[in-house]
DNA sequence: ACATGGCTACTATGTTCATAGTAACATTAC
DNA sequence: GTAATGTTACTATGAACATAGTAGCCATGT
């Protein structure tokens, strides 16, 4: 089935980010977009470097076929991050997200757009919860 | 005025969540708790040598009057949490807390009880927003 | 066919992290 | 005062990470 998301260290990320929001490059592309967003400009062979060595981790599948080799993510950007999220929630806030959440609001990291998409989707998720605890199903907590 | 939050290393997070937890040990005490909560059990020099760097990095103030070195925290538990959190949002998820919170919501990690704790600090938010767009009012926080 | 230029493969370097050993020192116990 | 015990200081090792250099291959133009 699902292969288990591959560990990516935070210099990969940043290539997997122009990955998914251009999907598909070769690795002369993402070395100038890392020149053009990031105050840094990486050799040519780091990217490189780091391309071959996620694709050999599998978040990466590259089309040998063309000549500048093509590279495409292998891993959705959701999955990747959803991992990464749940990951961080349970070292750093031992799985405490309600803490983790009130922290952000707290600091304004909301936008009053985000805060009301949030109380939809609360609401959404409530309604979700009564009905669970009604006729079907079992379980719940 | 106050000083940079140091950077704390996975492996230094545990020990740091002992001391704030229990406000001040010495080595031992800390391998001990380490021993009891986690699956491994490091090293009593392990231990030491860790603590010591966060010493030398300004998490821990070391009491050396006493023989067995005391140590307590030296920054405070919720500002190396919202530290670590607002680096996350940016590395992660690019700043967008929106995203993030979404996606915790859809994973269910938060509890009703968290979630109906959120409804109310957005609430107080907004109303603290509209009077901030409003005449009077300065910072708040 | 040959040279040129760019791209890949292999390899290297320095750094940080995690873990732990050894030696020396102090405190207590006799 | 000397031995025993436990703690600290210093040092070492190995893995992972980030970055990059070198050599060789392939395609293209002449």
């Amino acid at each position: 089935m699902g292969h288990a998301i591959p560990d990516i260290t935070p210099a990969e990320l940043r290539i997997m980010k122009i990955l998914w929001r251009i999907g598909s490059a070769t690795v002369g592309d993402v070395k100038n977009l890392l020149a053009e967003e990031g105050e840094d400009e990486p050799a040519y062979t780091t990217v490189m470097t780091m391309m071959k060595q996620l694709a050999e981790k599998g978040a990466l599948d590259v089309e040998k076929s063309r000549q500048p080799f093509v590279y495409k993510p292998a891993v959705r950007r959701d999955q990747v991050l959803t991992h990464r999220l749940l990951q961080f929630v349970h070292t750093v806030f031992d799985g405490q997200a309600g803490e983790l959440v009130a922290r952000l609001v707290e600091e304004s990291q909301l936008s009053p757009e985000d805060l009301k998409r949030l109380e939809e989707k609360i609401d959404a998720c409530e309604k979700a919860d009564v009905e669970v605890k009604k006729p079907r199903r079992k379980g719940g907590k």
